[in-house]
DNA sequence: AACGATACCAAGCAAGCGCTTGGTTTGTAA
DNA sequence: TTACAAACCAAGCGCTTGCTTGGTATCGTT
């Protein structure tokens, strides 16, 4: 994990064998089962292993701790996009990489923090969820160049906006149904998540 | 509302007028602006303008509120679906009314019940999920039922259930950004939609 | 007019909630 | 060894929660 190593050098992330670290792992992981509201500071204390009190130490508010999940996901996973799509060449690989990145940042380690921030976001504080709008943004700006360059390579009909939102919906959705250890592969997922969006091959 | 009229006689859904219809009329938009777990059942109460404690007499608890709204919204909208259905002519068409019977129940009247349904789902006790899971079960039948007719007419290429998971996701995703009366009308959002699950027009 | 069922109110209970407080242990660096 | 901050504990406060209880209007039916 090098992006992640980066960022928690940079102190953009948490490290996650701290103890603030541990705490959002199994925060992220409580919230995704159980939902933020019915998960007890109680509950997530006992999962770490410290009294409840104990977590005011480290964030000042539960809140807090659900803006800081929110947040560090996005932040992990944009650098991830970004770095993929470095390494794409045409258009039709960018919006896989996309995909890939996507599904991956659903399925594999971050999986429950993203799942937080699509389903738990009601529960944010307005001005946390501003806060966490602009990082988001940048994300959506990722995939709303890479979906536009497709289009202009004639890969893509209609409205880009409508296609990522629609994108949006069907790959978060995985989060419910999609086990990355049963007979369906990610990358067979990929693939057929690419085929709802671009209508013709280039190279075909 | 003449599916509404009828399955109300039955007594499968019931009377929105009723005081027990209002009650879960509210409940819905409640649920869906806050979420079940933040609305208390003062909020409702208030709402409806009874005491919190009246509530009791409808309901036997908060949780077959959630119960009662998430299943009425299944049963009508299942029947819509069947009589859309049964008006269309091809597999296209009904694909197309399925596509638009899903997105007005979600951008419609029964849109807040939907949301509900989908994205309160955690929030129900296990004996809940299953009887809930069995009228989901009926009206997703009618989904790969009409898919897989799409597909043997050769309109559809991959596998069904991934398409129609795909979809499901893709659609209820627009209860987030979709508004009825914005630029974008219901018809063309739902011909874009058709546009992502099948690749060639019969018709062409 | 009398009745029973339905719909509601007023009050409050027990439990659980987020969070605070004052004090103790643990780790680190001089 | 000492000093100090970070990490944590034990206890509990003040409030809110879902829900119960005992009683009172309201209303159609006989």
């Amino acid at each position: 994990m090098n992006e992640l190593a980066e960022l928690v050098q940079q102190g953009y992330v948490t490290d996650p064998s701290s103890a603030r670290g541990r705490l959002l792992t199994k925060a992220a992981h409580l919230f995704k089962e159980k939902g933020y509201e019915r998960t007890t500071v109680r509950d997530l204390a006992k999962d770490v292993g410290i009294q409840s009190g104990s977590i005011f130490h480290h964030f000042k508010s539960k809140e807090e701790i659900l803006r800081a999940v929110m947040e560090e996901a996005i932040l992990y996973n944009t650098e991830r996009m970004r770095n993929a799509l470095a390494e794409a060449a045409d258009p039709r690989a960018k919006v896989l990489a996309l995909i890939k990145c996507e599904l991956e940042s659903i399925t594999g380690l971050t999986g429950e923090a993203m799942a937080v921030l699509v389903y738990e976001w009601r529960s944010l504080s307005a001005s946390s969820q501003a806060s966490i709008l602009k990082l988001r943004d940048i994300y959506e700006q990722l995939w709303l160049d890479a979906l536009e360059e497709a289009k202009n390579a004639g890969m893509i009909e209609g409205d880009t906006f409508i296609l990522r939102r629609f994108l949006t919906g069907a790959l978060s959705w995985t989060t419910t149904w999609f086990k990355p250890d049963g007979d369906l592969s990610m990358d067979s997922l990929a693939e057929q998540a690419l085929f709802l969006a671009v209508k013709q091959l280039p190279q075909a």
